[in-house]
This record gives structure tokens, C-alpha cells and sequence, in this order.
DNA sequence: AGCATTATCTGACTTTAGTCAGATATCGCG
DNA sequence: CGCGATATCTGACTAAAGTCAGATAATGCT
């Protein structure tokens, strides 16, 4: 049982029977997990009916009747959508805030149980991270994001760290031409994270100036992700952003310690062009025009 | 979402929805979850009803009506056990082959497809093969095999090129002293195997010889499995067995490219003593005494 | 205003899963 | 042989999940 395809159902078999056991302790606050499942969707913010009936494969029917089931006890309130008075809002009375927290509590002491019995802590977690990666890899959405926002901050720090082990004399930011948030921002620029569930795993900033064109800065995918085509998704998300900017001119500096970007961009139609700043370490220079 | 036990709940959702894929597919072959299950569990050699039962953690009741369900569609046959008429044993029909080659194709076929899509393939596998240990480190099992088996020989071929990456000349079976095998079978001596469900991640081997000791030889454990306590665990199971062999005087020879493992032997009753053999690759000798 | 579309809800089901109290047959052991 | 223990089965339930055909109400578009 060594060929990969068992080795595969072999961890299936595992996650199966520990996902189980999750499930299990949920039904011991003592309401059915179809119910429990709503309520916890509610908690984590999906507050419109359609999208939790559509996030849990529900069918309207049953959907209807859970939230009853909830209501009923007092957990959730409903109300009419404020712009399609159709469409229903959901929310967490206090009540309902209590036993959802409750819930979360013991997803997280069961979390953090599987991290104390095992010794390797950090190979673990670099694990999970690819294999949720690889299995969410269709259900990774890319949203513009403000440059100072915790995820976009994971992401510059992330980046800043790999640089530092990658350039032989390390990086320090403080040198480099580090841009301003708020050339990254609408209307001069923009920023675009990359989320897979609630872990940002990848990001890409578009810095607007007023020298007639705009540059790539801070393109980062996190190790668990790559090989997934994202860095390519967060370049085009960049130039349509900068299309909707009225931007048609794009530039960009990189180091030959980076060979899988420099491959990227010279695959996607960017031209290695001189020097155009004196920032001391990149040492590529890339440009490409693009058509509205 | 960055820390630790953000990373294991967003790995466990991950893996709930593809586990769930997987289920709702299992459907398609028209016959509900727990039929199937019962079914797969038998085309997987359990045959013994009380066995599936306690393997599904099913009722007894409900357990007797999927039999008679499987029964009816002509997929399973039972029978009174040989030894024991109260015991019932389940085997498939042709048509139950058909049928569970149907379902292993499935979940054959689910299992490829994760593979192609993902580049990081080995990365992948060795990640699975992390968690998969972790989850299942309770049901890691301890068993007698022959040297010559499969499972062994994966473990052996493990071993050596683990040795052949750590010792700075590298390694060549050839110019050790390699045990013979019929050295490590009943009753010259043992191996065992660690088996976490089908997957071999550990081993050990047990050399009689009529020198009046026995020999420790060949303890190895799957990168995957480490931080686990399994080389405790195998070392002791050599201990009994060599007991059950009536052997009192055990050695072992061991390089100090392998601080782990001598770290082992120091802290678990061995003592350090002279060369007593003339191998090239050891550098470091032990011997321990084990009262019956 | 009229009408097809959309979102949700209600009522009337069926299926699946699970529980529990006996019934039946066999076994191990004195 | 007799008796308590064990393995499975049957019948009679309940609960949970899921299905489906309308009903109701609001919306978007002409």
C-alpha cells in the first residue's frame, strides 16, 4: 500500500474518521447538526438566507424549517433584506451569540488538542496549509483590500521574510523604495490579497504614480500555494484593476534571485526594459503595455 | 486567520467538504451510505459481522437490516462462522465484486485526479502522510512480519537510503554486515512492523546468533511518524519478543550520524560498550541486559 | 400596470439512520 | 445436562434529513 493513490486514501480514511469525531461532539449540545451546521454558518458571518441554503447544499424546504428550529429557540433573529425585502437576513440574538461561541470553543479546543499531541507543530501546520491550499484551490477568490489591512499586513510580512532568506545579503525594507499605502489605494492604485477560506495566501499591489505609468509591486504567493497558477490569477486581477484605472502603461523591478517570477513575467507578455529607479536591490526591470 | 488553530480549522473545513464529496458520490451507485459502507468494509477483507459492527460503530439492529438489505441485491452472502455457529461471516457475490470494484474506482479515480491536478505531487503525499500519522497515532499497530515482506522490504528500502543521504560516505547494504533474514524469523529472532492502517512507517528487527546475544538491528521510522514515541514503542516490542525467545544479553551498533537514535538508547536502560564487530559503518556500541 | 422571475415558506410526503426491548440460537463451563 | 453469556435477528419505534409541489410576496422589466 506505498503507491500514491494509497497513500492518498490512507489519509482520506484518517481525516474521515477525526472529521467525524468533530461531528459527533457538536450533536452533544443537543440539537441536530443540520441545525447546528446554520447556526455556526450565522456566527461566522453569513448572515443572508440564500448563501448559507447555497454554502451548506441545502434545500429551501429544510432550509425554511431549520431556521425556524433556531428561531423557535430563541438563537437567531430574521428579518426582510434592506434593498429585496424577498431575500432574509439572519442574526444571532445574544443568546444565540452565547451557543455559538460555545461551539467555537470546542472546534478550537479540539484544534488545539491535535497541536499539543504532536511533537512536530510547525511540519504539521506547513502540512494542513498545502493540503487546504490544494483542496480549496477553485474556491480561492482574490479581493481588492486595503494595503493596511491585517491580511494585506500577513502578506508584506511573509514577503519581507522570504526576501530576506533568498537575497544573499538579506532585505531590509527600510532601504528599499518601500511604497506608500496610499499609492496602492483606489483611486491612485490598488491592492489585491488573495483568500483561501479566511488565510491570505497570496497578494499584489498595484502602485499608481504620476510618471505615466503604474508599477507591479509586492507579487507574493505563500509557499503552500504555488504550483496552483496563482501568481498569474493575481497579475491579471492587477492589470484589470489598472485597465479600470485608465492605466495603460504598467512597469515592475525584480532580482534574478526570483527566477519563477522573472519566468512569469516574460511568459505573460512583460519586456525586460533598463533600469528606470535606483532602488539597490532589484536588478530586472519589466514593462508592458496593456490595451483598455 | 494566522494562527495556529485558525490554520487547523481552516485545514478541517477544507477537508469536511471533500470528504463530503466524496460521500455524496457514493450515493450515485444508488443505495444509501450505510449499505455501502458495510459493503466496502467487507470488500476490504472484514468479514466477520461483529467485526464490521464495532469497525462502522453501528447497532446491532441496524447492522442485521443493511445485511439483509446488501442480501436482497444479491451483493453479499453470510454464513455461520466455522469455530463459532452464533458468529455470522459475510463474503461477496460476483455481483458484490462488481459492485465494490465499482466503488474502489471511485474513490481510486478521486484520489488520481487530486494528484494530477496539484504539481506539488511529492510534497503533497508527504504532507498527507504527516497528518494521516498524526490522526491515526492511536491506531498505530505493532506486528510480527517476515523480513522478506512487502511492508518489510519497503521499511528496509527506507532505511538504507536514509542512511545513504546522513552518512557522509553514503551507504552500501553490500559492505555491512546484513542480517540474514531467516536470522530475524521465529525463532532465531523477530522483525515488526508499525502499520498506521495499511501504511508501513516503521520497523525493527531482532537477530538471534549463537553468541549468546542478540542483535538490534535495522530501527527505523517514517520521517512522517516522528515525535511519535514509535521508536520507544518498537524497541520495546523487540525487548518482549526477544523475552518470548528466552534471549537475557542484547547489542546494538549505531553511528553518531544518528543523534536521535543514540539519544534513545541512553535514555532507555542500553550502555555504551566497545567495538564487538568489525562493520565499517558504526561508530557507536550499546548492550543492555533484559530480565525475563 | 402587467407579468415573468426570484426568494422564501408551508404542507405532505419518503428515506435513512438510529434506538431499544425482546426473541432465537449457540457456546463455554461446571 | 443446565445455565449464564454471547451473537445475531426481528419488530416497533423515533428522529433527522431530504424531496417536491404549490403558496406567497416582492422585484425587475417592458
Amino acid at each position: 500500500m506505498l503507491d500514491p493513490v494509497s497513500r492518498v486514501r490512507r489519509f482520506n480514511r484518517a481525516v474521515t474518521s477525526a472529521v467525524g469525531a468533530l461531528d459527533t461532539s457538536f450533536l452533544g449540545r443537543g440539537r441536530p447538526l443540520g441545525a447546528a451546521r446554520v447556526l455556526n454558518a450565522i456566527g461566522h458571518g453569513r448572515s443572508d438566507v440564500g448563501e448559507i441554503r447555497d454554502y451548506l447544499g441545502l434545500d429551501s424546504g429544510l432550509m425554511s424549517r431549520l431556521l425556524r428550529s433556531l428561531e423557535d429557540e430563541g438563537l437567531i433573529e430574521t428579518h426582510a433584506h434592506e434593498d429585496d425585502a424577498r431575500r432574509r437576513v439572519a442574526s444571532l440574538t445574544r443568546a444565540g451569540k452565547r451557543e455559538f461561541s460555545a461551539y467555537e470553543a470546542m472546534s478550537n479546543t479540539q484544534a488545539e488538542r491535535f497541536l499539543a499531541r504532536n511533537s512536530q507543530r510547525e511540519a504539521l501546520l506547513a502540512a494542513m496549509d498545502l493540503i487546504a491550499s490544494a483542496l480549496t484551490r477553485d474556491r480561492i477568490a482574490l479581493t481588492e483590500m486595503d494595503p493596511q489591512s491585517d491580511e494585506a499586513r500577513h502578506c508584506l510580512g511573509e514577503y519581507y521574510a522570504e526576501l530576506g532568506r533568498r537575497f544573499k545579503q538579506g532585505f531590509d525594507v527600510s532601504l528599499s523604495r518601500d511604497p506608500d499605502a496610499k499609492d496602492m489605494r483606489r483611486p491612485q492604485g490598488s491592492f489585491i490579497v488573495a483568500m483561501s477560506d479566511t488565510l491570505p495566501i497570496g497578494c499584489v499591489g498595484l502602485k499608481g504614480s504620476d510618471h505615466g505609468y503604474a508599477e507591479i509591486k509586492r507579487l507574493w504567493v505563500a509557499p503552500s500555494a504555488r504550483g496552483l497558477g496563482l501568481g498569474k490569477r493575481l497579475m491579471n486581477a492587477a492589470e484589470d484593476a489598472a485597465r479600470t484605472l485608465g492605466i495603460a502603461l504598467l512597469r515592475l523591478d525584480t532580482n534574478s534571485a526570483l527566477p519563477e517570477a522573472g519566468q512569469l513575467y516574460r511568459t505573460t507578455g512583460w519586456r525586460e526594459i533598463p533600469r528606470f529607479n535606483d532602488d539597490p536591490y532589484p536588478d530586472l526591470f519589466f514593462e508592458k503595455q496593456i490595451r483598455a
